[in-house]
DNA sequence: TGCTATCCTATGGGATATCATGGAATTTTA
DNA sequence: TAAAATTCCATGATATCCCATAGGATAGCA
């Protein structure tokens, strides 16, 4: 089985910016690690710029590879490539996780999306997100007006099964 | 894993042109150097001229081996391969860093891209780029604006997932 | 089915190493 | 030999490591 990342919970941010990962999380960025060994620690990348400025999303280091792999078949010098390496690159950082399986946020990141001491994760399958928790709220409230004003033919639930063959 | 140029940060340049080089990219670096040991400090090329005026690149030298061997590729006197020849190996030079982590960029250098007394460095995959911060801040608004008026179909994100198969 | 031992998780504090940066000393070079 | 460049120390700030604790969950056992 591929684990992928579910579920939400909130955590203390403490002075040092140290936050625990879920350890349901701590499964899926091991697995999603090539040099990840039974007693280290697993990489993964954080990406915080880009198209949402309101949060941070974490991907394990072989989902974030196969992104990296189709933007180095751009043309190099092309304006979609250095848009995207932009965007996913340069926006973005390597993470380690520590033994107790935090890591840390440092004061740049806390600032971009306006954490002071608490953080809430949702898992998101090939990702996860970090967010402020009233701005965490906020998305909810806005994403289920936004689902409950959408006709019948653009409910996202019922394309799904079309995609299917 | 084969780490990239990931993230970005701001560095003093001192009175003798001295900057440190983020720790992270110093990984990079060492990594992409076939000469690089343990204890020894490693090298790279910066490439000042060609296609962006307003930047300085640094490859590694396996990434920069790549360029190089592309170039190879064209006919010899074709205009196209002068001209690139002229770009990424006429200007650019070899850097090594110090053992603190700091390279110098020379008076020249600093000229080229409008360098005072800092200086921001920003990770592009594969190579990063060293930006005067009022430069690299315009780059960025640019970015943003022309993002934004990109149609659907042009949006670099969505044509990732058609490379993908 | 209640008790206890064990493990894992979330969190905190202090010690230590690394990083970014500045200045002095020394070598090189024109 | 003066200017420029390079090497060598120094230091505060930050990040990382190491240890400690408390609560919850689980498992085994009587």
């Amino acid at each position: 089985m591929i684990r992928r990342f579910r579920g939400e919970s909130l955590h203390k941010v403490d002075a040092k910016g140290r936050v625990s990962v879920p350890a349901a999380f701590r499964r899926v960025l091991e697995e999603g690690d090539p040099d990840f060994s039974r007693g280290s620690s697993p990489n993964f990348v954080i990406v915080y710029g880009g198209v949402r400025g309101d949060c941070l999303e974490g991907y394990t280091i072989s989902s974030i590879s196969k992104v990296d792999k189709l933007i180095s078949k751009l043309p190099r010098f092309s304006k979609d490539r250095e848009m995207l390496e932009r965007f996913i690159n340069t926006q973005s950082t390597y993470m380690q996780l520590d033994e107790t399986g935090r890591i840390v946020l440092s004061y740049r990141l806390k600032e971009k999306i306006g954490i002071r001491d608490e953080a809430i994760f949702a898992g998101m399958g090939e990702k996860f997100q970090i967010w402020e928790p009233k701005n965490y709220q906020n998305e909810l409230n806005a994403l289920d007006t936004s689902f409950k004003n959408l006709s019948e033919d653009e409910n996202p639930f019922l394309k799904l099964d079309q995609l299917q063959d």
